[in-house]
DNA sequence: TTCCAGGCTTAAC
DNA sequence: GTTAAGCATGGA
């Protein structure tokens, strides 16, 4: 099966091959499968696997076009809840042209540009898994977040197997009604990592938080704000997920030490930038800090 | 062994 | 309000 389920007219300044470069940068990586020329996710619709693929073919490619593998079609409106998921995982619906503007005029971003030209920023659509991916890449190295993001979704999430390769979707808060912090220390969280997730899970499988509510607070720093209440998520992890899920493009982690050794190395700095220093860095990319900031860690791969 | 990694909390000033 | 110390885990 490899049926057209719909496609999509994408903006100037979109590249699928900048971002499958950016996609493929962890084997570790669970939740998506990308290659050369497309990637693939498995969706859960109403208890239904659905696979598909995301290509640009033609040439010219100037179309975003959605192949179904395996399940069967959506009805109208999971399609369209479809459709709005790719838009918001690559951020189809952004103008990027001012960034590029000001970037192309930046003495550190205008080489990234060319080297990552088309590059939008890689949302994580869903507020649960991006919570989730935040408080695991907490204060840990990339790769052994992946791993920990990897065993939660194995032993949490739900699959698919398809032509000899395992697809997985990542658990719903549900899931985690009755689970342990034990349980979650023995996938190697800490204590406070398993006591965070389990937190954010109730908060969300209870009604209480929801990436609705949240963007419809009246600015993205009121978002951020509702996040810090949770204990387990300070500034960076709020900052992060209104970079990747909440999708704004103001937002600026300044104290991620992946920015820090970006700028580091970019400007031959001897030590690492402090936060505040990357603040005061930051004003020339005013509207524009998450996309200088998601370039900027372009840098280190 | 030491140091670092896409931090957070608590306690002390 | 700002800073320091403690935490906890794997990888280089």
């Amino acid at each position: 099966m490899n049926d057209l389920l719909f496609e999509l007219a994408v903006p100037a300044h979109f590249e699928l091959a900048a971002c499958l470069e950016y996609m493929n940068r962890s084997p570790l990586e669970c939740l998506f499968r990308p290659d050369a020329e497309g990637v693939e996710r498995l969706f859960m619709i109403e208890g239904e696997p659905l696979l598909i693929r995301l290509t640009m073919p033609g040439d010219p490619p100037r179309r975003l076009r959605a192949s179904l593998l395996y399940g069967s079609v959506p009805e109208d409106a999971a399609l369209a809840g479809l459709v709005r998921y790719i838009v918001e995982w690559f951020d189809l619906d952004r103008d990027l042209a001012p960034f590029y503007r000001m970037a192309r005029e930046d003495e550190l971003l205008a080489p990234l540009l060319a080297a990552n030209d088309g590059l939008r920023i890689i949302g994580i659509p869903d507020l649960f898994e991006a919570l989730c991916w935040a408080i695991l890449g907490q204060q840990v190295n990339l790769a052994f977040a992946y791993k920990l993001k990897q065993q939660l979704t194995a032993r949490y999430g739900q699959s698919l197997e398809w032509q000899g390769y395992t697809y997985y979707s990542f658990p719903v808060p549900e899931v985690f009604r009755e689970v342990t912090v034990e349980e979650l220390c023995a996938l190697q969280l800490t204590r406070n990592k398993a006591r965070t997730v389990l937190e954010v899970a109730g908060l969300i499988g209870g009604g209480l938080l929801s990436r609705d509510e949240l963007l419809a607070l009246p600015a993205p720093e009121a978002a951020e704000q509702r996040l810090l209440q949770i204990r387990g998520i300070g500034p960076w992890t709020s900052q992060y997920v209104r970079m990747r899920c909440l999708r704004d493009a103001t937002s600026f982690p300044a104290g991620d030490v992946g920015l820090q050794n970006a700028v580091k190395f970019l400007t031959g700095m001897d030590r690492k930038p402090t936060p505040a220093e990357l603040v005061d860095l930051s004003a020339r990319w005013r509207g524009w800090e998450a996309y200088a900031t998601f370039y900027l860690w372009r840098a280190l791969y």
